[in-house]
DNA sequence: TAGATTGTTAATCGATTAACAATC
DNA sequence: TAGATTGTTAATCGATTAACAATC
């Protein structure tokens, strides 16, 4: 049952797609590609072979009915099955993280903050825990943990991260800005705010320089 | 002068390396390819192609010296010319930004938070301030801002971006889960959180799916 | 010299875009 | 029916990888 492979590229998109169509008021039953591409800065053509990669809902003249559109974009996604993860460092972001409520919308369930700093342990962020690291490989087991958030500074990651595998985590979200070595079958992500930021002020120094030119 | 063009995936890689080279204790005077791709997870020829777009130092037999590397990357990325910026949205999210350090590593300045929340007006966080949505277009010319940071939630956004844009900015990271239009004189990149975790949460289900059939 | 390593050119792979056929 | 819109197939574009020449 080879399951039609989606692009990474499209399924990023996913999640932009369903918030445009979760936000839209006055309660239209049906949206073109076209009207998504224009509201969402996409080309079209793009966004119909997205759509299409997860729906069959289309139909030419009318164009996607935006209930069962949403619906089969979650459940390609599986927000309807939440995963439940924990964060490592409760630090500012490890706070806000834990602290957002959002992301229930997006099928991740944040159960609790660990930190190693015991002055933070005890304390509670909008309702969820800091927890000791003692704690971390029982609380993963008992509460069926699979996605630890690692937000801890660079120096403390690869040490946050063996913790994580000790506890049997499958899945990491890593924060630090450093390469994680873990074995092939656990997944890891890299969120790496430095590598966006590169993007971003070099395309700015790039037009400060044409301006300084002309 | 036609600027030799480095590829966005270039560039997302470069403060990689730079991190990395940075971490580096021992005092090496030289590294190979070879030794960065293994450290970092990468393909080696990836590393000298990209390594090749900046720089110039590599000689065969020995590698890059690195203290000439970290210069060369510094100086593509414009680290050595830091961006001023200011946050929209005082929240969990937008105080992590504000008091997190580590920015002013990678050339960004954040000088101050803004929100309409009049009862966060005033305070600081990590002795920077959080002022009034009215002081920001003074503030931003006074203080050369160039880059806005958008951190309010997703129906603030637009508001929050018109206010930026009003103000004169140049560039904007955006991390509401929001599409925002702008001038194409404007420079926007976005941060949507949901993006990623799409990536990592499709992963896990496929896997989790892939052990529960066997 | 020999060999490790760089750097470049060509081939492959993946994603986007364009052209067009299908359909309500 | 006519036309707007979907969906697919082919072409293009960009990035990665492979092969190999250059060099210290």
């Amino acid at each position: 049952m080879a399951q039609n492979e989606i692009s990474i590229a499209t399924i990023q998109r996913l999640p932009i797609y369903l918030d445009y169509l979760k936000s839209m008021t006055g309660g239209a039953e049906y949206i073109s590609a076209t009207a998504l591409a224009s509201a969402l800065g996409f080309g079209e053509v793009q966004v119909r072979k997205d759509l299409a990669s997860v729906c069959s809902s289309g139909k030419p003249k009318i164009g996607y009915h935006v209930e069962e559109l949403k619906a089969e974009i979650e459940e390609y996604l599986g927000y309807h099955k939440a995963n439940n993860a924990i964060v490592i460092g409760a630090g500012r972001l490890g706070c806000a993280l834990l602290g957002y409520e959002g992301f229930s919308r997006y099928g991740l369930n944040i159960l609790a903050a660990f930190d190693i700093d015991v002055s933070k342990v005890g304390k509670m962020e909008n309702g969820k825990p800091i927890l000791s690291m003692e704690e971390l490989a029982g609380f993963c087991r008992r509460e069926n943990v699979q996605i630890g958030i690692i937000t801890v500074p660079a120096v403390h990651a690869k040490q946050a991260c063996e913790a994580l595998l000790a506890a049997g985590i499958l899945a990491i979200w890593n924060f630090a800005p450093i390469h994680l070595d873990v074995p092939e079958s656990v997944i890891i992500k890299d969120e790496n705010m430095a590598c966006s930021l590169a993007v971003l002020s070099t395309k700015l120094a790039k037009k400060l320089g044409e301006n300084a030119a002309t």
